[in-house]
RNA sequence: GGCUAGGUAGCUCAGUCGGUAGAGCAAAGGACUGAAAAUCCUUGUGUCGGCGGUUCGAUUCCGCCCCUCGCCA
């Protein structure tokens, strides 16, 4: 039989993770995470991780596996999930790529271009160059390295930009150029079955709420200041996790507590609806679309 | 009951020296090649509280009424 990876993915709080774990565990399955803040060790309830009686019943690969200082990135992901796909495979084991970060699912599906890797020095610099420029300077300095680049990326966009200029100081060669190289698949020829479990906006809103105060029944709160205890560097990835500064203002006595709820479920629901439509306009081969 | 300040977009409010109105937030749609829970783009008709009056024309001025806030009783 043809080895397949199966995938599961939708916006946050559609249900994937109790949808994988049913179906990899009558398959003898391996699930393994597709979420870019799910592999960070620090919020393991903020980040709605899946609980540890769940991660008993099926090998879950990709959970809270680096620290919140460390950085994931799209290739990186990559590497780790092929890594793993690979040794299910080899153990005779069903992989299921599970989470809801749908850049890191097209990437493993449909390839990225080759690109070498900024060196840190250089992408500090880029970075602490933007931090107070203007935005429409930057572009200029981008419309000179890559004419191509700047038309497509708005004046606004500062982190599209400092991509743009960090990689023609570091390679000498236009971002774009190498975007045009062939995309590589990091599987080859693999066959994937994506589901994408879909909802409409109001069911997926009630979900939401019912979560976001969950959330704050299962000491979320605690999780946050324990987060700013360990004192990481405000940059560090962790940081722009979703709820991290409302909860932070709430404990700073800024906003009350229904406001927190509130917001965390606001701010939840409009990435959720970033969510549906990058899997809905950008993932090509979604085989199946499950509306629950 | 008296006085005061208000009633304009789903919310908070701006504004119109009289020519039917616009910001922020929310919402909807969209973009997406190593930060993606990120970053960015597009989209604004609403009895301008109600009824009258003045006027060619009133959301704007005038009168009455209704409602809300605050103060005084």
């Amino acid at each position: 039989m043809q080895k397949k990876v199966k995938i599961i993915c939708g916006a946050t709080a559609s249900g994937k993770s109790a949808k994988a774990l049913d179906m990899a565990f009558n398959d003898n399955g391996v699930i393994i995470n597709a979420d870019s803040q799910q592999v960070y060790k620090d919020l393991p309830i903020l980040t709605a991780m899946p609980s540890v009686e769940d991660m008993q019943k099926v090998p879950h690969k990709l959970y809270a596996f680096i620290d919140g200082t460390e950085r994931m990135d799209v290739s990186k992901w990559c590497e780790f999930a092929v890594c793993e796909i690979k040794k299910a495979f080899e153990n005779g084991q069903q992989p299921y790529i599970v989470g809801g970060t749908g850049f890191y699912i097209k990437a493993l599906t449909e390839g990225l271009s080759v690109i070498p890797s900024v060196p840190a020095k250089i992408r500090e610099l880029v970075r602490k160059e933007g931090l107070n420029a203007k935005c429409s300077d930057l572009h200029n300095i981008l419309e000179k390295y890559d004419p191509d680049l700047a038309r497509k990326v708005a004046v606004n966009d500062k982190q599209r930009i400092l991509r743009g200029i960090e990689v023609f100081r570091a390679t000498g060669v236009p971002l774009s150029a190498w975007q045009r190289n062939k995309k590589i698949k990091p599987l080859g020829d693999m066959e994937f079955d994506i589901d994408f479990i879909d909802y409409p906006m109001s069911e997926l809103e009630k979900r939401i709420k019912l979560r976001a105060s969950l959330m704050f029944d299962m000491g979320v709160v605690d999780e946050v200041k324990a987060l700013f205890n360990r004192g990481y560097d405000e940059r560090s990835g962790v940081f722009k996790i979703l709820g991290v500064k409302e909860i932070k203002s709430f404990i700073d006595g800024e906003i009350s507590f229904d406001e927190v709820v509130a917001k965390l479920a606001l701010i939840t629901r409009q990435y959720a609806k970033r969510q549906r439509t990058f899997f809905k306009t950008q993932i090509l081969s979604i085989k199946n679309t499950l509306i629950s």
